[in-house]
This record gives structure tokens, C-alpha cells and sequence, in this order.
DNA sequence: ATGATATTTGCAACATACGCAAAGATAAGG
DNA sequence: CCTTATCTTTGCGTATGTTGCAAATATCAT
């Protein structure tokens, strides 16, 4: 078809009166000019300027092409000015999409402050708790806690999983405080499972792996579940850190076998924003996960007060 | 720049969903539509679609550059056809240029069978007697009578350009009808010239060329005093005979020495239609010079009746 | 008339676009 | 769970298009 260059000189051409001048402030020599405008008429099926060696003169359908076509040009260049000015800097609506229980917690309470760090964004948030296509469902990035499978995607870390070991003050008088993991046995822990079975956890610590067979009277799919009886005072929970952490040191629930660390499951990857793994990755993205990153920094705010405080570092 | 094609792949794949049916459609392969994409996005600096192997999805700036450029795009078709369409068949605005006289006596009479076979054409007439540049001007036609000195231009012969000699019966009754050149010495001549000095009509007759100096009590630059003069009886005129062509037929003039035939100058060059060497030829033009060429015929109708009513075909 | 400048065309060099094949990835079905 | 089919992307050789230069032709100004 007609080539949007052929256009371009063809609408340059009647501006300036002349090829030569055209090609003079273009950088092009003459010859390409005139064949440019030659192709466009032989497209279009019509003379639209005259030639003298001295006066190019505009064809009636020259006049009416011009017109139409100058407009035109200056509204694809608008479109994209706007396209570039949408990545100029954070723009736009940004959709994001999370689990519920730590977007409700973590991601939400940035939410503020990110919006006045970037005023022209707007944000549209989707919690599912089911797995679903980030480009099925529109959104920009999304936060996943732990599982990463999807490949085309990229990740960024933004925090640890760690999981810990933890009951309420109550449950802990009445039914004492495990010293090593083998007292699980003998407590009523609070099983989180997707599938039916014996389940096992694995506790690393000072004296090597313990596989603990734990069990008690609540197994539930909902790790909210876990969390509320928990806090009920039920008995010990295996609760990410990002859930419980702050309960943590604020004594609502107290760490028990602060010194062992469940084993990395799949569970425990850690916490990542994704994104599409595009070559241009669009500006309120890469804020927004920036964003994250710096929130949460290399200790997030939901973790135990720095290790400095409390002596050692934790155990590898 | 962004080159229109990319532009063109760009909707066609956000409409077909994707890249290879796009491929299909058009005749590409499916990695030639991917690459167009692709640059497309490098040149305004923005992902505009996100791929999955199975699916197509748009970017924000996606979303915001297809809903304009596929309306630019449409603008653009638009205006390429508006230009086809004008090309089609005469239409449009047809700027006519000529001499004043010819123009009222043999271009306007013509132009209501013109415009009655071509309702969509419109006419602009100017009417000059100085030569001016079809171009300066913005004419697409003009008539010229002689003198073709524009070589840029392609000239296509409408009719002769003859001139004879005549007089208004009045004057022929009062002075004598002269038989040979060598009497016009005798009588009063009226002299178109534009410049001054002695006047020779050089006459082409059975019996050779007669150089005939004339004279006689008015001397005018311009043709249609001359003609005004003898259609008053003040003496013999050599005039056009599209400009008293029909005067003779009516009787209100009278031909002498219609045997004789003035030596062709500068002036009998022809009757001539002008028009720019483009190599679009537009429809209107072509349609208006086909039809002066088929309304003035072989012999136009100024002429005198055929020869053949007559007798002999005239003198070469 | 002469000089300067304009458009256009031929020709060779360069840039771009194309198709093909292969690789990586994803959805559907046995 | 594995196979198959389809889709996007990249590398590479080829084909097409574009460019600049030079020459030819044409016009305006001096």
C-alpha cells in the first residue's frame, strides 16, 4: 500500500513548495523525494501536483488529499506522543492482581503511598486466591506467595517466606511450650493442607532435619482458618510470617521453636511480584514493583525485629 | 519513522487475535507480522500487545494506540479513495482557461452540452487575453488560438485556424467586390497588427503567392474592433473564421478572394487545448478536450458549408 | 544568451522486508 | 502423563525497495 513516508513528503512537498527544499531539510537528495511522490500518485490513481522545474501546483485532488491527509498525519503523531507520553513516567491505570489474605495485608496498606508517589496512576486491584492468567484477566502485575510456574513470566523478589511455628499465650499455658519439634507430636497443631493424607513438618535447626507427623482436630484448606483458630487459641500453627509476623511482636501469638525453620517447600520461594516478560516493560509497572521491593526492603516490616537486637543471626 | 505497514499489521492482529491468522489473511508469514509489530512498539517506545503463544492482549498503550490509529487509519483509506473516487469518472471543479473572444463565441456555447453529459463536473472559466501560466493561474485546461510556445505543456489540436478575407455586403456594393489581391491595394483594409509599420497580407491563390501591402483608416490591436469595423462597412477585414464564420454564412459579411487563402503566420497555427504533461491525466480534463475535439469535429462549424456542396476540396 | 536551480531518470550501493527453518512455549487430547 | 498441534520469535539467505550520485531536460533571473 502507500507508504506513510511517500505521505510525508508528499504533505512536506506542498509546505515548502518544493522537493528540493523538502530534501534539503529532511537530509534527502531530490531524486528520492520526487519518486516518493510519484509512487503516492501512482497509488492513488491520480496527478496530485504539478511540476514545473521552478513551481510545484497543487491538482484539485491534490488540494483534497493535502487536506485530509495533513490532519491525519498530525493525528498519528499525536497518538504516538500520547502512547510515548503513557511511559514517560508511572501513568495510568495500573492493574494488579494478588491473593487476598496478603493483598488485604501488605499490599492494600502500600496502596497510599504509592498513589501519592504517583498521582497520575490509578489503581485496579483483583484479589483471586485461584491461580489465573495475568493477561487473561488484564492485569499488569500480579503478587504471588510462593509457586512460581509460570516461565513466560518474569519475577521479581520482594520478600522471604518464611514460615513459623506459633500459638497464642492461652494455648501455650495451658498446654506448654514446645522445647524441641518432637513435642509437636504431643500438641494440637493446626493443619493447613491441600489434599488429605498424614502431613509431615520438616524442621530445620542446631541439630540437623526434623520430619515431625503432626495432627490435631482442625485441617482446613484456608490459611485464615489456621490464622483465627490460632489466635483462638487452638493450638500451633505453621503460618507464613507475612500472616502471623506481626501478631508476633505484638504478643498476640507468641513463636514457638523460634530457633528451627520449616524446610523450603513450595510453599516457602518466597513472595514475588510477576510481570510479562515484554521487552518495553511499562513505567507504572516497574514503579509499582520497585515500589514494592523498596516497602518491604530486604527485612520486611512483618519480620522479627532485626537479629541484631536479639543476638545471632538466624540459622541458614 | 513508524512505517504504515506496521500500523496495518498492528489492527489487523489486534482484530484477528493473531499473528499468524493475520499472516494468513494477508499472505505474510506469520514472523514478518510479528517483526512489523514489534518495530512498531521499538519506534513508540511501548509495549502495545502482550504474547503468549496462544494468545494476543493488549496494553494499556495498546488499547489507547489501536482505538486511534484504527480511526486514522479508516481517515486514511478514506481520503485515498475520496482521491480515486474524484479520478473515476469527471468530476470535480474544472478550471478552464482561454482567450476572450474564442472563449464566448466557441467555449461557452459549449459548455451547457458539457456539463448537461457530466452533471458532476464543475466549471471555472477565466478568460484572458495575455498568455498566463496554466499553472500560476491553477487552470487544468486552457484553449489557445496560435502561437504554441509552452513546451512543457501537451497541446492537443481542436481546429484549423483560418482566416479570410471579408467585408460587409454594404461595403462590397459601395467599393467593388475586388477579384485579385493586387485590388485590395485599392480598397480600405482594416489592419489588426500590434505593432507598427507597413502591413503585407501574403495571399495564396491559383496563380501563386501575392504579397499585398494594405492600409487604409484604422489600425487596432485588437481583433474584435477590426471585426466591429467591418461588420460597419468601413472595409475588408482579414479575420478568423471561427470569429466570422457564421457572420458569412448569415450574410452579414461577405467572403472576397475565397479562392485565396491567407499564408499561414504565427497566428495559424490552429486552435489548440493546453494542459499539463502530468502522467495522471485527470478524467475531467481528458473528458473536456475529448469533447471541444468532437464538438468542433474535422471542420468545424464556423467554417463554410462542406466543400462538397460547393464543388472542389480546397487548395492545400 | 548565460548561469543557477528545478525535476526526472538510470544505475549502483545500501537498507529493509520477506519466507523458511528451528527453537521455545502453550493448549488440547489420548 | 505424554503427544500433538499451533503460536511466537530468532537467525539467515534472498528478494524487494530506497537512496544518492550523475546526467539530461527545463525554467527563471541576470
Amino acid at each position: 500500500m502507500n507508504s506513510l513516508n511517500a505521505i510525508r513528503l508528499f504533505t512536506a512537498s506542498v509546505d515548502a513548495g518544493s522537493f528540493s527544499e523538502v530534501g534539503r531539510q529532511l537530509g534527502l537528495a531530490p531524486s528520492s523525494v520526487s519518486r516518493q511522490v510519484a509512487a503516492l500518485e501512482d497509488s492513488v490513481g491520480a496527478q496530485l501536483i504539478h511540476r514545473t522545474t521552478r513551481k510545484l501546483s497543487l491538482t484539485e485532488a491534490g488540494r483534497l488529499y493535502f487536506e485530509r491527509v495533513s490532519r491525519i498525519l498530525a493525528e498519528l503523531d499525536e497518538a504516538s506522543a500520547a502512547v510515548s507520553h503513557l511511559e514517560e513516567s508511572p501513568r495510568g491505570v495500573l492493574h494488579v492482581n494478588g491473593p487476598t489474605a496478603f493483598g488485604v495485608r501488605h499490599v492494600v496498606p502500600a496502596l497510599p503511598d504509592f498513589l501519592a508517589r504517583y498521582p497520575e496512576v490509578r489503581i485496579e486491584l483483583t484479589l483471586t486466591d485461584n491461580f489465573v492468567d495475568l493477561l487473561e484477566v488484564g492485569a499488569d502485575v500480579a503478587v504471588r506467595v510462593g509457586e512460581l510456574e509460570d516461565s513466560s513470566l518474569m519475577a521479581r523478589r520482594l520478600a522471604p517466606n518464611r514460615r513459623v511455628l506459633c500459638a497464642s499465650p492461652g494455648y501455650l499455658a495451658r498446654a506448654g511450650t514446645p522445647e524441641r519439634p518432637q513435642d509437636l507430636e504431643a500438641r494440637n497443631c493446626l493443619i493447613y493442607t491441600r489434599h488429605h493424607g498424614n502431613v509431615h513438618w520438616n524442621l530445620g535447626g542446631p541439630d540437623g532435619l526434623a520430619e515431625v507427623r503432626v495432627g490435631g482436630n482442625l485441617r482446613t484448606n484456608n490459611t485464615e482458618a489456621v490464622h483465627a483458630a490460632a489466635l483462638g487459641g487452638l493450638g500451633i500453627a505453621l503460618l507464613p510470617s507475612w500472616l502471623v509476623g506481626q501478631e508476633v511482636q505484638s504478643g498476640r501469638l507468641r513463636e514457638v521453636l523460634a530457633g528451627y525453620r520449616a524446610a523450603p517447600g513450595a510453599l516457602d520461594t518466597g513472595i514475588h511480584a510477576l510481570y510479562p516478560a515484554d521487552r518495553h516493560l511499562s513505567t507504572k509497572v516497574r514503579a509499582f514493583v520497585d515500589f514494592l521491593v523498596e516497602r518491604y526492603g530486604p527485612r520486611p516490616y512483618w519480620e522479627d525485629p532485626p537479629e541484631g537486637a536479639a543476638g545471632a543471626s538466624p540459622a541458614g
